[in-house]
DNA sequence: ATCAAATATCTATAAAACTAGAATAATGGA
DNA sequence: TCCATTATTCTAGTTTTATAGATATTTGAT
């Protein structure tokens, strides 16, 4: 399983509007992913701000990045996307076996 | 569905590995919550410093509190962490129609 | 009423993150 | 080779966040 201080980094890293905002955009985008100027037409933000967001989170695996030409390809990483939104969840009521039961809400 | 401001502070709360621990530990210990003596023996947080991480968690709704005599019980909100969870991978795909077929991975 | 227990708030310091302009690097075309 | 395009890195100022000691508050027991 994911280790905390990488769960850590990878909720840190979709913890801000504009970084949720580019991901989400990637996500919806699907595999085929965008170039660096698709992403600014679509979210105006300044060229070196969103450099920045970008390298954060490529830096934490959550999308990867392909040159293409002139161009760079940022496309979200589906699967370490999962790993991380299913954490939150894991190991849930494991300490109090009781409440198991109740499968908890 | 969850406005993109609240996901994004959801998200920065879960985003410091102090705090997530202190999730987790919520998340494990089900329904019945811990104390915030509890979760101080099992974390080893300075008391000032873990009522901040608390205060968070609860601020964006990821905990709930109680007072139940002298000591206050948390608990873990179970369906809004998993609403946060899902708002990672939510309308994947939705802007890239052919790449739905492929049941993006 | 007094006291101890449990937790929160106040305060200050240190560290990190956000933003964006300016300068730089890599690529492909004329 | 020279130029325009695309994107990154550098730099700096501003704002947030983290941490934790000291103090204050709330509650229950005696």
């Amino acid at each position: 399983m994911l280790a905390i201080e990488q769960a850590a980094r990878g909720f840190a890293a979709t913890g801000s509007v504009p970084r949720l905002s580019v991901l989400r955009t990637l996500v919806r985008a699907g595999p085929a992913g965008l170039t660096v100027g698709d992403l600014q037409d679509r979210l105006d933000i300044p060229a070196s701000t969103l450099s920045h967001h970008l390298r954060h989170l490529a830096g934490c695996g959550l999308i990867d990045q392909e040159r293409q030409g002139r161009q760079i390809i940022s496309c979200a990483n589906f699967p370490k996307i999962r790993k991380l939104a299913d954490y939150l969840l894991s190991e849930c009521c494991v300490d109090s076996p009781e409440a198991s039961d109740r499968s908890c809400p």
